[in-house]
DNA sequence: CGACCATTTGATATGGATCAAGCGATGTGG
DNA sequence: CCACATCGCTTGATCCATATCAAATGGTCG
């Protein structure tokens, strides 16, 4: 497991963070005050399922991925955290899931009891947990609905979820490899590269390059995304 | 749409509720005092998708569902709520979901803008309404974990889960049907129903009728659960 | 009793998994 | 700077779990 010592004497970088999240949907502004920034390296474990949940998290830069893993080590990936997002809080003193940097990432860790004792004071604060609870929750529930949709339709819906986050709105670049989005969409890697080259053969997208996909035909997509 | 006029005027009934849930995870003491009881009819719709977020809910008694619909019909059911559950607290003032009355039921109804100003004021109301949508969060999460096992497992672990949340913890009476099941799971009710014959075929479980099922080898559900 | 609805059971079809190569980019050592 | 190993991805062939289609059975209620 990875420890976390040393780090409230991280420096303040309040600014820099917000600076990251103008559109955020999760106002957050107490947790930059609060936390110290910490960088992980691609594929290094940021916490893992069952430990004590001491801390949250807000991702600065790259992408983080949280999963659980089956007995058998099948894996489904949760979310995949980008800059702004938040993760990490959790009920309980125990994460549920594992989390992992995708790419090399950037993030603010905050003291989750610090967090509730100024929530306990502050109703501003409280309301932004809450805020934080809910945006995932509703994550989690439109991720539920996906999961019984057809391999296209997921893949679709991956894209389109995928390109709305993103600053290009047509053109993205996926930070994930593609057995991250089959664990992400309950597929395999297979039908997921058979199906984005069906989605390029239907001239629904493009694929410059396995990593970067262009949007040709939202409407295509959108009708598939059910 | 089902309109919620005169809910005010209802009696309050605060200890009621309370003693239906003796062991409740979920503190929500501040939901019984300002709420009123309200009755459904078997499969009547207490709130449709995309309709204002007025109020949240308790359940007192009976079984509520929450799903949603894609285009073609498909209906995924997210969670099913018993005694003592409270749904319908989301982000935004649009339900994201439907729901409905799996059986005849009363549910305590609470003006959520109410609930809000007084967590603005109380702490402990503030935090809540954070425990609400964090246990809400973690169902979720488990669910969609779920719905990437195979279907014995699927219907192992929902054995598993009813038995759990009921009083008596190894015969339990399904309050739902097949159909809802199968909804709930991702699977026809063909499969379900066969899943089920073949667990009791194997000793894992006995259907002394179709809706009551007496768990006769937890290891064996255990280990099916992943 | 008879109609209706929920559930089970049976036969067949199929979407996606699995098994197995091949391919292209990236990096490394000679 | 090239040969070659490695890794991530794609493509192909086959298999299988679950869906679909169809019918029989069983419970419930007027």
């Amino acid at each position: 497991m990875l420890t976390h010592d040393a780090i409230q004497s991280g420096p303040f970088k309040s600014t820099l963070a917000r600076a990251q999240v103008p559109g955020a949907e999760a106002p957050t502004g107490a947790i930059e005050m609060m936390g110290a920034p910490m960088s992980f390296k691609r594929n290094s474990e940021i916490y893992g399922e069952n430990e004590p949940a001491e801390y949250l998290y807000k991702v600065v830069s790259g992408t983080v991925r949280t999963y659980k893993t089956l007995l058998d080590g099948r894996r489904q990936i949760g979310a995949f955290y980008l800059p702004g997002d938040v993760f990490g809080l959790e009920r309980g003193d125990q994460h549920t899931a594992s989390a992992e940097a995708v790419t090399d990432a950037k993030v603010i860790v905050v003291k989750r009891k610090s967090l509730f004792a100024l929530a306990q004071r502050d109703a501003e604060v409280a309301r932004d947990l809450w805020t934080i609870t809910s945006v995932e929750l509703q994550r989690a529930q439109d991720h539920m609905l996906a999961l019984v949709k057809t391999a296209e339709e997921r893949v679709a819906g991956f894209l389109l979820e995928m390109a709305d986050r993103a600053s290009a709105k047509n053109q993205i670049e996926l930070p994930m490899s593609r057995q991250d989005i089959a664990d992400y969409l309950g597929l395999t890697i297979e039908t997921v590269s058979r199906t984005m080259t069906h989605l390029e053969n239907t001239a629904a997208i493009e694929l410059p390059s396995s990593r970067r996909v262009v949007l040709r035909n939202r409407a295509t997509l959108g009708r598939l995304n059910g």
